[in-house]
DNA sequence: AGCGCGTCTGGACACTGTCAAGATTATTGT
DNA sequence: ACAATAATCTTGACAGTGTCCAGACGCGCT
């Protein structure tokens, strides 16, 4: 196989189509929606025939499953580098910024990982994709309470509000930052990150 | 008009068809998801031609809006009666419990009034409907405060996690209730709404 | 070399949303 | 009371969709 192309598009009647019809899928998803993705529209953006996901995906569900997992992927990348060498309340703060940062800069694909019955939960490569950013968050919770492993109900506390954070703050039609200026969303995300962290912080261990 | 049928449907021909649609959408959702939700089949249950949804609802758009806007009305008189005539912090965890119970009594239509790009959101009736649920958090947030209104900062916090909590309970799939006991979800989300609370009134006002 | 097998194509089927035109019923004016 | 008008619903059509199927193509292995 090429291990070199000018991106990773370009090999379609060889290479690596999978990839090239994630990428397509990806894009699709961002710019129209998750209701409106096609497999077809997906396939001719990929040059390929209409029927040519099936045999990489099986399904329409398969195909945005792998999306889902790759935005996972991304998810724990994006945390973890702005995470960098933060340590305590700092890094906590940081994994949140991260968090909430790809929320709004991918808000579509963030909802397809979390909620879409288009997507298949259960299967097992989004699964451990998903569990690698809930890691990432016990990591940084455990280490603030010094301690070998986070207390659930830390966890299920700073876990709730930093998502439930990132996904009022996509829909802006809820009047979460109404006061706020319009459009500055993220000095509203930075304050409620603030409290969360404070809350966690306080905590009694 | 006739003003009393058996139920509401029955009324076919002539009487309420809106209503009965947007039961039959309610209850189609609820079944088969979001995704799978269907115009035709939608008018089949309701025993009428597939494009008389149309001629009320204009758009597939527009009926599942229908539906969302209700489910809004619903989690209010949720969150109301849960209230009854509690008070002070006991008021707060109240709403929480009807908040997280109607997510998960109904996980498809909750993520429909929130995240879903086959509802139009920007229209009037939702809008409004979902202000008046946002209202009843508002009033209890600002009592607890003994302020006129509540503080923008506490409503965007005690909003995102508790937001946040009903979500990820509804896809057990995540690890958030990995420890507890699998199925007794309510336990979880109690300590949890506790939490909230007890952030919500220690922070200084 | 030949050959197998994974990869992809093209066609088919049932189903969908939306539109236009027609039929049927209710309501209103006089 | 009765005809006209508006509202309601049906029927038919069209382009587009997901999924299956048989077949063509070309790579890599022995």
């Amino acid at each position: 196989m090429t291990e070199k192309g000018p991106l990773a598009a370009r090999a379609y009647h060889h290479g690596n189509l999978p990839e090239a019809l994630a990428m397509a899928a990806e894009d699709l998803v961002r710019e129209r929606g998750v209701h409106a993705f096609t497999l077809r529209e997906c396939a001719r953006r990929a040059g390929v025939a209409h029927s040519a996901p099936g045999h990489h995906f099986g399904d329409v569900t398969g195909l945005l499953t792998e999306v889902a997992a790759r935005g996972f992927e991304r998810l724990t990348q994006r945390m973890l580098t702005e995470r960098a060498d933060a340590t305590g309340p700092a890094a906590l703060s940081a994994i949140g910024r991260g968090y909430v940062g790809f929320a709004l800069d991918d808000p579509a694909i963030f909802v397809l990982m979390f909620h879409s019955d288009r997507v298949d939960h259960g299967v097992e490569r989004l699964r451990t994709a998903g569990l690698a950013s809930y890691g990432v968050l016990r990591e940084t919770v455990a280490a603030i309470e010094h301690a070998q492993d986070a207390d659930p109900g830390t966890l299920d506390f700073a876990w709730s509000a930093i998502h439930g954070l990132a996904m009022l703050l996509i829909d802006e039609a809820l009047p979460v930052h109404a006061a706020a200026p319009a459009g500055d969303r993220t000095a509203a995300a930075e304050a409620t990150i603030a409290r969360i962290v404070a809350a966690v912080t306080v905590h009694p261990r």
